[in-house]
DNA sequence: AAAATTTACAACCGCGGGATA
DNA sequence: GTATCCCGCGGTTGTAAATTT
């Protein structure tokens, strides 16, 4: 006994999206809203023959792909607002923050980054973010009183899922990435995509979203001690919970701060 | 120029939680 | 109360593109 599977195996689709997939579930969804992902291939299908007939008549292969696939396309690539590539200092800074706060729980993450996926934050942390981090922690350890460091692996320290992030230095100097706060150096991998120039820090649109329209990223974190310059120590287990719950149930989690 | 290696990221997969029949 | 569905999450894989040898 058991849940039935997605999808089968066979007769399915997978592997990387046409143009036609693409246009197939945009159309379709456009029309019917997101959502019943399950049964969207076999919808789509119809779909496809009630409005597409005259096109589609010579390649008539409906939309099979599995529901799953459906929304995984759907959600991080064809939804409208999807920003893509160009991950702005400002937006590294949050990600880095945030991870830093809540580990690996990109949806959370994501949900902070306006038209940033969590799949694509994901990706940009454990192809680029990661390595930075690791190397940054070295440096610093290196550097570091060692007593200090031990003395963070107290068995009061909550670590969340994050596994790779455990220290970072950060500077509450709005716009200062300089070498000291590690922040991402002017030229970054993002920066070498093709594509309109990045914002300026006051122009991102990070600081007009709602969240952060009244007191910037770095206000976020004012009046807590989570982001002391170059000693940040683990949180504890009451701020922890306190910061994910204001994070899970409550749109206004800067009130919490 | 070609082969080998690395990087970037789209997509897949399994699982868990909540909703529903 | 139980089985199943639906959705979303996070870890992992596959592979095209870029880079190095």
């Amino acid at each position: 006994m058991g849940r039935k599977p997605c999808c089968g195996k066979e007769g399915v689709n997978r592997g990387a999206w046409s143009l036609k997939e693409d246009e197939l579930l945009s159309n379709y969804i456009q029309l019917h809203g997101e959502g019943k992902w399950r049964n969207l291939p076999h919808k789509a299908a119809f779909f496809l023959l009630l409005h597409l007939l005259v096109f589609m008549a010579k390649n008539n292969q409906g939309l099979n792909r599995c529901g799953k696939s459906c929304r995984l396309r759907w959600m991080n690539y064809l939804r409208p607002g999807i920003k893509r590539g160009n991950i702005s200092p400002d937006e590294q800074d949050l990600i880095i923050r945030l991870h830093r706060l809540l580990g690996n729980r990109w949806s959370l993450i994501a949900g902070r980054l306006p038209g940033r996926t969590d799949n694509e934050i994901k990706n940009y942390w454990n192809t680029f973010l990661s390595k930075k981090m690791q190397v940054d922690v070295s440096k610093t350890i290196e550097s570091e009183d060692k007593k200090s460091v031990r003395k963070y692996k107290s068995d009061k320290m909550i670590v969340p899922k994050a596994t790779r992030c455990t220290k970072m230095l950060v500077s509450l100097d709005e716009g200062d990435h300089s070498e000291k706060n590690q922040c991402p150096p002017s030229s970054t991998p993002s920066d070498t995509n093709d594509g309109p120039p990045l914002e300026s820090p006051k122009e991102n649109h990070l600081l007009n979203m709602p969240y952060f329209s009244d007191i910037g990223i770095e206000g976020i974190f004012e009046n807590t001690n989570m982001l002391e310059t170059d000693d940040v120590a683990p949180m504890s287990e009451m701020e922890f919970h306190n910061l994910t719950y204001s994070l899970e149930f409550d749109d206004d989690w800067t009130n919490f701060l």
